[in-house]
DNA sequence: CCGACATATTTGTATAGACAAGCAAGTGAA
DNA sequence: TTCACTTGCTTGTCTATACAAATATGTCGG
């Protein structure tokens, strides 16, 4: 089986910027050139060229040439997937445990990280995640009554919030913090957390049509979770 | 200014999709379909769908036909930035204040992790940042001297060593993991945390034409830092 | 020296045609 | 029925050409 010249020409200047022989700015070889130099149609180098400018490898520019794009800002991009989602991944169960699931008053402060009135109708929460029985991650979920006005009757032992909330009210932005704390004593507990053992909590708020569908803190005990990966 | 015909095929696809007209896993029109709908030459149809395959937004097989993906995973990308264009940023001044910058030789688990032999040479540095005088980060670093044999002459109070590395040793992998812990003394002490502040780190190890480049591991006071942003 | 203009180069888009390769459904034989 | 084969549709790749649009450069006149 032969790569296509395309994917060839590809790998030719991925090689030459991986090696350092072009480096970050440095123009790029015309298509007419490589063209000549690979003996094909102009529009064979032009696909491989355009793909790797849209792969953000290339910058181009009408009339002036092409070059070796800037190196990716420096920055580690982390992906975070629905925890029922990365214990299967691992093979593992996934069970859930609703200790919570009712209609709540939103104080002030909620109401405002809600954008609700205060003392308006919230849907509230609280449910344990196990991974093949041990309990891995606390989620403390406020949802919008009027985004998922059946959140009470769903049955989240069976799907988690996460996908229910995406189903119903697909999200056009989200806000994120990851940070280190101290757990409260419920979620000591409940996470069956040794003494001292520090909680690593991610804050996610999600918008639907620019109101706030969903905020959650997810709490994790230090010792049984990290978020990980690579790139 | 006429959008490009490739363009609008797109568009009118995206459309399609976002309007629940065609949803996940159906059949989208063929090619030849399209160029009759659209009047346009094969090709042109041909990049529209191949750009939107590339995109995630449609999967294509050849003989079978082309097809509305599957729903994105669901999953949050975080984006780490160095701490020194994360504070400057933000407006705020960057100082780093150099504690430890030699060679050290590797035990038998530092080696491992950084791909040398046992009682193998290693820089080591410890260095401490600041945002606007308050300490914010600790970064302890360990590099690799193949990649890097002049990192022991560098001044990373003027740039970082993050900086310096990329530009040595262009980055091919990297891997990470977040996790909350309590800081040992010299952490604790050097990033002034109060009683029982836990802590946020960020382990990083980066890899350069597949060796080991750089591990690092950066301390965070939890009640001054978090991890943060939106999408 | 400097600006206006012409010219060559480069990328951006589009066409019409061609052949290869993979898949699915229909066809026919055992 | 079941299996093998054919046929048609679909995507994958490539060519040769054409014109448009943006940029850079050189030239010439002032």
């Amino acid at each position: 089986m032969t790569t296509p010249a395309y994917q060839q020409i590809k790998n030719y200047v991925l090689a030459a910027i991986h090696a350092g022989e072009w480096r970050e700015g440095d123009l790029v070889p015309s298509e007419n050139e490589l063209v000549k130099r690979f003996h094909v149609a102009r529009m064979t180098v032009n696909r491989a060229i355009r793909e790797l400018a849209a792969e953000g490898v290339l910058t181009r520019s009408q009339g002036a040439g092409t070059f070796v794009a800037a190196t990716k800002y420096q920055s580690t991009l982390i992906e975070i997937k629905s925890i029922a989602d990365e214990i299967r991944a691992r093979g593992h169960v996934h069970s859930a445990e609703v200790l919570k699931l009712q209609a709540v008053k939103a104080d002030a402060a909620l109401a405002a990280e809600m954008g609700v009135a205060t003392g308006g109708r919230l849907f509230h929460s609280l449910i344990l995640h196990h991974e093949n029985g041990v309990p891995i991650q606390l989620e403390d979920r406020w949802v919008n009554p009027a985004l998922a006005s059946d959140y009470l009757s769903q049955d989240f032992t069976v799907s988690t919030p996460n996908e229910y909330l995406t189903r119903v009210a697909p999200l056009s932005r989200v806000e994120y913090r990851i940070e280190a704390s101290r757990p409260d004593r419920t979620a000591r507990a409940k996470l069956a957390m040794i003494r001292d053992e520090p909680c690593l909590v991610l804050h996610r708020r999600t918008f639907s049509a620019s109101q706030v569908a969903s905020m959650a803190k997810l709490y994790h005990p230090a010792g049984r979770y990290q978020f990980s990966g690579y790139f």
